[in-house]
DNA sequence: CTGTTAGCGCGTTCAT
DNA sequence: ATGAACGCGCTAACAG
């Protein structure tokens, strides 16, 4: 015995012996649904406890053509929100019976090639939260029969199943909340990477405060970090500190950062000289040096909406393309009035 | 037509018949080190490229016996270190070809039906970095030859792989710190919940302090997150703030909350009246109301070191079970003096 | 170096 | 309701 040995694992075919019935009556003793006598099945299953027998997944995919993997393709993991983000769909997945693959995908390009290696795992599905990726990519999936659902992510020209937060009634409940702070000056904190969802929000934001009279702007921005964020905070209070000022920034990470600096870097007092608020609320945001006022996205009920969308394509995979929008609502806390 | 007819991926078998050659060939062909002339894969490759050919890994798996899936299995994955953990970890793992399959599990029994489920997909092998697993476990993954790697866990009775910050080495370096800053008489807060990692950095703590003439004890704190931190605040100022206090919270997630409720609820001053050391050094540690004084465990090391220790394995299932121990170094901020 | 053959473990007709 | 036979797509062992 040179080589060291490992025991393989139980077969259907070593249950069958041991039940003394055929591998196909194990197969239906495991497929939910299918024609057996309830005592076949009871002697099935004794017999694949006592073996310690479990389905191999693998085999099963492949006689299937399909797995129950689906892909989670994520930007950023590292980040608050996306991470909540991910834990919240992978327990939605497991929930379901199904096992989250995972990839990182940091640019467009990345992600289509991502997309891509998704295939040859025979995948049920995958959802996607990192950049949009190419309108060919989610033709060729609907071509091979694999679902696809796109988060928080723009309309693509080709019709494809999306779950987003109610972006444009978060940029209203934004402005409205400024306003109702007394602010009467309000601009828009836009990252300089443009994002869908983002744009999304400020566009609402910007239309709901002219809508009400009041002026508002754009200030071009760094990138999407907190540290982004605190070196947003100079140019912002060279060209826009007008008495009154309400800021959204359209992501919490970000304004976490640009709070610090203009406090810290820069004596401006919020909510006294200043407004602000976010979005996502992320935890960091109810944090004791914060306590950021900002429009929450549920990222629960997202991953559930973006689940239960996943299934219902794979149910009917004929179905027309649908879009799913999940409520978003103010959190009031001290950085408005 | 009634029904959506999709489109079939091409098989091995496609591609060999448009390249003139037979299966073996193609398999060969996308085989690292098979014998094959340079030009019949020149015309496979070309074959292949033409048709959109991908090897299916499912079938690969199945016929291997070994899928290239590796396991993640995670707790409190919407936490900033362990965020940062599972970003590094597939970032590793798919630059060495493997894909991650993720896993969340919350207690060590969650970890337990978690590794069982693994087994279903022939996978490589898996990376736990969740409770530890109970010793069965890593005999039965053993006894079917997946190599198991468990992050920062504790030395179980079953010799298993294990990667692990230098946690005494951190507890060593908290206590210098804080001696250096002042400090003549230390607490170490230790979370209600036990921990392998926290346990042995608050060990050396105290024994490093103690070896240097200091008084230094344990103060019993809630749980292991933002708000236990701030809850802890209370009770350790009741107890606890003689002149020239330090205290070491050995993780900072609830350092972080600790320092925000002794600040604003109970004015203490940190660094003046007493000094805080935590570990890990999340992101949120360097955030300007924070500034936190930390132990930084690289993320990166350790997830390096975890696939590499994984692919040792996979390679030499024999050899003997091995404990990789990743540096880790003071960060100084100002939380100290 | 190449083609042929035989599994990998399971789902699914197709008879019975 | 049950068993036999075939196929899922690929790799590995065997001849040539």
């Amino acid at each position: 015995m040179t080589k060291a040995e490992f025991q393989r694992q139980p077969t259907s075919f070593d249950v069958a012996r041991k039940a003394g019935v055929s591998r196909s009556a194990v197969s239906r003793a495991f497929t939910p649904g299918a024609s057996i006598a309830a005592d076949t099945r009871d002697k099935v299953m004794q017999a694949a406890d006592a073996l310690g027998y479990r389905v191999n997944e693998l085999a099963k995919g492949l006689s299937n053509q399909r797995s129950n993997l689906v892909g989670l393709i994520v930007a950023d993991l590292d980040t608050p929100f996306r991470s909540a983000q991910v834990d919240a769909l992978t327990r939605e997945l497991v929930a379901t019976h199904y096992h989250p693959i995972l990839f990182t995908a940091d640019g467009p390009v990345q992600t289509a090639r991502t997309l891509h290696q998704l295939l040859h795992y025979n995948l049920s599905g995958a959802v996607v939260t990192s950049d949009a990726p190419p309108s060919e990519i989610c033709i060729e999936c609907a071509r091979l029969g694999v679902p696809l659902v796109l988060v928080n992510k723009q309309q693509e020209l080709t019709a494809v199943d999306r779950v987003v937060g109610d972006n444009p009634h978060g940029g209203r409940l934004a402005a409205e909340a400024l306003i109702a702070s007394g602010c009467r000056n309000l601009v828009a904190v836009r990252p300089s990477r443009q994002s869908y969802s983002l744009e999304a929000r400020i566009e609402e934001f910007l239309g709901a405060a002219r809508a009400a009279g009041i002026t508002a702007r754009v200030f071009a921005a760094g990138p999407q970090t907190y540290e982004g964020g605190r070196q947003s905070a100079a140019g912002l209070v060279a060209q826009a500190m007008a008495p009154s000022t309400g800021i959204f920034c359209p992501m919490d990470l970000m304004a976490l950062g640009l709070l610090d600096a203009l406090r810290s870097d820069h004596a401006v007092r919020v909510p006294d000289d200043v407004c602000l608020i976010g979005y996502d609320d992320i935890p960091q945001a109810s944090w004791q040096p914060y306590r950021l006022t900002t429009i929450r996205q549920p990222t629960t009920l997202l991953a559930q909406a973006a689940v239960s969308m996943l299934m219902a394509r794979i149910e009917n995979p004929a179905a027309g393309r649908r879009t799913s929008i999940v409520p978003v609502e103010l959190v009031r806390r001290s950085t408005t009035r």
